[in-house]
DNA sequence: GGGCGTATAGTCCACATGGACTATTTGAGA
DNA sequence: TCTCAAATAGTCCATGTGGACTATACGCCC
């Protein structure tokens, strides 16, 4: 019987996020904010001071990152770097295979998508498979729903929103599946060293640092 | 120069629905649960005790509804009914107007679209022609970033998530297109009364009374 | 060289959320 | 007829969010 670990399967959009850039290296909250800002993360979740200073505090009580030094640069304010855990990458990995499978939180599955690279290809496929038939059964659900709904006589009015859910629900399942087609081929580059070793991610990562 | 009316302009999810409920007639909050599950609003938004019945003493408080009575059937606990007031009515119509015309809260894009059987179909159908030019804007913006990230080498695997993104822009101006094509004909109803006397809508607020 | 705007690196607090809890009543089954 | 589950109609509280605020330092224009 499996006991869920609250602290390492709750975690927010914004946890997710912290943690992911910590596993590209040490940082403090203020590059984290400007790596994000960067890669237009914004995208994904809304990114305030408030809400990042109080994650990362939370994630360090439940031991999934460590501070590891407090720098002071000229006279500016002193800034705490933090360190991630092997609590938080095994909860990083965790998350991201939960979220990739799962079709019923869409920011979440957003967020998971734009930080698979941190997954095995392997992995990525599986859990999007998974995704893909759960995705393919909510689809038919949805379609029979609509339909019985048109013969019941609903009004069509208050049925647009389910027929541009359809419509969407449709759109996402082409694409899920032609992403899998690509990832089953070697040719689509994949994997953390892929990704660590670009230019341009340590270029940016060099001027968020400053 | 137009000063914000934070009260009215700052509405949550379970805000709008709560007044677009109360718009079809008055209730208590246990009718709204009720209503709202025979809907399968949880589609839309997560629908909890906590936030509803926090949500109507917050927009009592702001004067957007207002208490009609309590009532007690047997020896059950007292219902406090509400009702909606003008300024509830005009806020509604306010966030329903913005939320069509905007593209960057899909949820309540979500929740307006299902809620704009409350506006008239020309209020309808110029919002949503707003919001038609901003999405196309918004998909050439993002096909663009998307190309000029190419040209960059960046990583296939950081954009996929990117690629999701435009595949949906896609879909979604497509059905919005046919969609404001269905609604300048006079073929598709529309209106308050189109929603209100069907069969349907009768039986269920029937139920939800008991 | 004085002033002003912006960058830096955060803190603080009001408010919203949602899950847990409560207490009564009705209905269905043994 | 007794019991036990589910429905009824809510309350309460821990946690999360995001906007406002702070205080120093640097750059730059005149």
């Amino acid at each position: 019987m499996r006991v869920p670990n609250d602290t390492t399967d709750r975690l927010t959009p914004m946890g997710v996020m912290v943690l992911a850039l910590l596993s590209e290296g040490d940082m403090h909250p203020y590059e984290m904010v400007r790596l994000m800002r960067a890669r237009r993360d914004e995208r994904l979740l809304s990114i305030t001071n408030g809400t990042l200073y109080h994650t990362v505090g939370r994630l360090q009580r439940s031991g999934l990152l460590d501070e590891v030094g407090i720098d002071r640069e000229g006279n500016r304010p002193e800034r705490t770097t933090y360190t991630l855990t092997d609590a938080g990458k095994d909860a990083l990995l965790r998350w991201l295979r939960r979220e990739l499978s799962s079709i019923d939180r869409p920011t979440e599955f957003r967020i998971a998508l734009a930080e698979a690279h941190n997954l095995e290809r392997r992995d990525v496929i599986e859990n999007l498979r998974v995704r893909r038939d759960a995705l393919d059964e909510a689809h038919a659900l949805h379609r029979d729903g609509l339909t019985r709904a048109r013969h019941k006589n609903v009004p069509e009015q208050v049925l647009v929103e389910f027929e541009r859910q359809e419509v969407l629900l449709e759109a996402e399942l082409r694409w899920l599946d032609s992403l899998l087609d690509r990832l089953d081929s070697e040719a689509f580059p994949w994997g953390p060293d892929a990704f660590e070793y670009s230019d341009r991610y340590r270029a940016q990562r060099k001027a968020a640092q400053q």
